[in-house]
DNA sequence: TGCAATTTTTGACGCCGAGTCAATAATTGA
DNA sequence: TCAATTATTGACTCGGCGTCAAAAATTGCA
């Protein structure tokens, strides 16, 4: 298994190829620009043989989905790994969500087409259940976070709320929000026209609403916000500049 | 304008059938299985005729979320109608909301197309600016009843954000947890049995988190939103069916 | 090295759907 | 009644998906 065949290593770093040649044109011009004639005709090979390392298009999503997913979760893992108070970790992530949004947009985007039942429901279980178990790791940094609040007491979750239900509420308003900023026609007609700033006070409020310690007021949150992600930002560049150099 | 002669009332009474006969292709199975030759062979019409009523099937989308979006627009108003407190009336919009998913679940997904790049950009100007319209009525009523509370003292709003801001954080967080509930590949594996109560107890905490009068205990909050949701389902199943015999 | 067996690559092919348009049919109105 | 206008038709081109038999390359064995 560690021993690959010379064949066996050419052919790998023919399926990376292929992943590199396909991902620009999915993210700059969409689903159905990606066609495998067009993926061959790029790299020089036959149609055929591209089926050979790709059973159809969707499976191709899903294998950038994949790497792009990885990449979320390094940075997860990045911001959780910081020597700070527990709510304070929660807001790295925050940040870390921010920072793939914004800098590793054509990931973000990748991530979104597994969303497509069409693309989902055609794609191998093995792949699937990649998906899944990268994003059960997601979670489980977000809610062994959230545990640490509570063992050390800053955090209160009675009975009513499980550690994932916690995360799900900051998983969505922070997934719906940047949804919404990007496809959304009418956010700025609509008077939103930092929606970022929105969500973290959103966030705060939040947080301070389940009396997560220190209780912050919502200027005073904003800057160490700020000051957070300004200072976390070049590990971020780390860790994305080394998952692109692999 | 008012007067339509018996051949465009004809065409107009067509344009409806092809959406019609659109809706169920697109909702059951997807956008590429709508296709502008199965909708002709169904109507029984030639494939040029369909054409003359839509340039390609994209606008046959926009034209299916328009009307999907009115929908949802009657039962937020028939939500913020009700004759109750301030509070009271934004849980009902919420109530809305998770009606509109769970019994117009077609129409949830057909909204959910027109997010897509290709969809969007390849519609009319003229569609796109009804389905901005309506977004922002929607915006519009919700944010008018954060304002009656804010009118009434129930709410106060620091300079921080305005009313549509914070609508804005309702919005990320209902959108968002109905996109990942219908869409994520690992809720369930991940412990989030119940997403729906998991968010209702995320809003209701974001509400006490802001102070809006009266404050709620969480669980004194989801007995009162789950009788008002029952209380006022028959309104939005009234709503709901003159919506789809017009 | 030579050669047969195996593996990989190739691209032509069949099929399907988008969108066009010239020919045909239907309608209008004078 | 009939010429002008408008609507309908479906054959056609184009391009993408996925297949597969033939050709090429590689492997392993004598």
């Amino acid at each position: 298994m560690v021993e690959l065949t010379r064949k066996q290593r050419e052919i790998e770093r023919r399926t990376q190829e292929i992943l590199r040649v396909a991902k620009p044109i999915l993210v700059r011009e969409g689903f159905h620009a990606l066609s495998m004639d067009r993926v061959a005709a790029a790299m020089e090979y036959a149609k055929g043989t591209i089926y050979n390392h790709f059973p159809h298009k969707e499976e191709i999503v899903l294998a950038l989905a994949i790497e792009s997913m990885a990449l979320r979760r390094k940075l997860f893992h990045a911001a959780a790994a910081l020597n700070a108070p527990n709510r304070v970790r929660l807001m790295a992530i925050g940040c870390a969500c921010e920072y793939y949004t914004q800098h590793c947009g054509d990931d973000f985007a990748i991530e979104q087409w597994i969303r497509n039942v069409n693309v989902w429901d055609k794609s191998s279980t093995a792949r699937q259940d990649l998906i899944r178990r990268c994003e059960g790791e997601c979670m489980s940094i977000v809610s062994s976070v959230v545990q640490a609040g509570v063992a050390s007491n800053e955090l209160v979750l009675n009975e009513a709320l499980t550690a994932e239900e916690f995360v799900f509420g900051f998983w969505a308003i922070t997934f719906g929000s940047q949804i919404l900023t990007a496809s959304s026609p009418s956010l700025a007609a609509v008077g939103i026209l930092d929606p970022r700033r929105a969500i973290r006070i959103h966030c705060c409020t939040l947080l301070n609403g389940y009396r997560w310690q220190p209780i912050l007021e919502t200027n005073e949150y904003l800057n160490r916000v700020e000051e957070l992600s300004t200072s976390i930002q070049p590990e971020f560049e780390r860790v994305r500049a080394e998952h692109y150099t692999s």
